[in-house]
DNA sequence: TTGGAAGCATAAATACCTGTTATGATAAGT
DNA sequence: ACTTATCATAACAGGTATTTATGCTTCCAA
């Protein structure tokens, strides 16, 4: 049987007073409730905790000890209730933002370092997926907010837009056979679980751009440097192709994915200052990015 | 005000099943119960907890600390009952002991070092004083028990005689004036505020035996080794002459006091195993010892 | 020795809180 | 569109805690 935290609080008192009659009247209530509520403790802990005696009452060992850790006991509760009081008044606590690792690249420069350093009792874990699956998390509470290309709609999430991106076909000023649209040996390089890349890859088939070869690679980093090689015609975002390789030239009438990049969360997360806080401040540093 | 226990723990289950109809079904409750306690738990943290849908409800971030928290305060709480619960019937726990240090200095060698190594678990707080204020202590529960002199009785006291001693006058075989009954330089040496001594020594004065000098020590083995180096004609009790000094002498005619040592304990002091262990295990060692 | 005071325990009545049952509302799935 | 699953609400029943009044015991003082 669990105890209650109101008699804890009177045992206590009555370890003060060491008379169940003037504890009473301390704790503002009547003898035969103290009475009452040490029996409830007694039973709780299976053995007795009070002598009871014509001058007052005395505490058992086991009283004792219960007296000892009742504060702790009672300062964990309390706590229990201000520090998350705590979390959603003042800008701490833990938070987790859910980025894909190449919009993280070129994004989290832009203000994740200074936030840090603003706010000294801030801490945040990145998560690194795809945007759908970050977007998916987000939803379902895995993590509390999230910076996603594309995101579906969904009634319990707030979407805002931070920039737009495009993706589409880069090639690099160096010419060679691979990358020569005209050529029979031009290689493909794109990361085949983008839908972006996909999308874009569908597009220049209907336009008659047919590769014999591909060559793919979950890092979008890694697609920019082998494009940036010359090692074939890279389906890439712009920021990510700039980022790696100012050089990198959009290919001429290469079909065109519109990317939205937004901060995502649920509509529940503002509850709390940081988070307010939080998504202010990426809105202001990241919104309408070049 | 705070949360209640009860609702903790229903809490905790909700968190798992992450579904109020399950969690009732687990926890042998309704589901609008748990509606209730949820509700309970909102107002009494200021912020809501869930996050309810259709197919179940969420975690909020406060919702998630509140788990975490209760986990521990629960534990902690159980902790503290099995705790106690040990303590009564495991011989372990900590406990004072009180005893006159003379007394101290030639009973403890009997029981206490075997004592310790048989229970690993128990552990001993030794608190000195006169007798007479050891008992008072019994008596209000500052000592747990305590091996003692002449204990007066207490309707609360249980007094178990372990053996009996003499104090009476003591003399070295080396004579000198100062330990000669008949000069008139004799030196009484005493310890003033032991009863017994006082006693003895109006005895005496009753006998004929009257000192122009006395010399006193609050410290009985001083007395010994005074009286053992013929400073004068100490009171003591047998036991401390002999360890001090076992050539000392009782002085011949010398009135007696006949002390009784004694092991003394609260009634209510026997509920835990430890406490019957160690009162019988002295008793048992210390019962008629010469 | 007796009467009063101080202390805790007990009992009955009341007030408060909690859980139950029945039902509603709403979203999701088929 | 119908069914199902889920949480919310309301009224009622039951239990628990508090209060008031009283009892019992011990201590102390007259």
């Amino acid at each position: 049987m669990l105890p209650n935290a109101h008699d804890l609080r009177s045992f206590v008192e009555i370890s003060k007073a060491e008379n169940l009659s003037r504890a009473a009247e301390r704790l503002g209530t009547s003898q035969p409730a103290l009475t009452q509520a040490v029996k409830r403790l007694e039973t709780s802990m299976g053995q007795s905790l009070l002598v009871r005696s014509k001058s007052g009452v005395k505490l058992t060992r086991a009283g004792q000890r219960l007296v000892r850790e009742s504060r702790e006991l009672l300062a964990k509760w309390e706590q229990l209730v201000s520090e998350t009081a705590r979390d959603e008044n003042e800008i701490r606590g833990r938070y987790t933002l859910g980025i894909h690792p190449s919009v993280a690249l070129y994004t989290l420069d832009h203000f994740l370092p200074e936030l840090l350093q603003a706010y000294s009792e801030l801490q945040i874990d990145l998560v690194h997926d795809l945007s759908r699956k970050i977007t998916e998390s987000v939803i379902s509470f895995q993590v509390d907010f999230g910076i996603v290309v594309n995101p579906a709609q969904h009634p319990d999430l707030v979407i805002l837009e931070l920039f737009k991106d495009e993706v589409r076909f880069f090639t690099s000023k160096k010419k060679t056979p691979m990358n020569d649209p005209q050529s029979n040996e031009k290689v493909l390089i794109l990361e085949p679980s983008l839908n972006q890349a996909q999308d874009v890859y569908n597009k220049s088939q209907k336009k008659g751009l047919n590769f014999k070869r591909s060559l793919s690679s979950s890092n979008l980093e890694v697609i920019a440097r082998l494009t940036s090689n010359g090692a074939g015609l890279g389906i890439l975002p712009s920021r990510v192709a700039k980022k790696e390789d100012p050089t990198l030239m959009p290919l001429e009438n290469s079909p065109v994915f519109k990317d939205s990049i937004c901060l995502v969360y649920r509509h529940d997360f503002l509850k709390s200052e940081a988070a307010r806080t939080m998504t202010k401040w990426i809105a202001e540093r990241l919104k309408g990015m070049k």
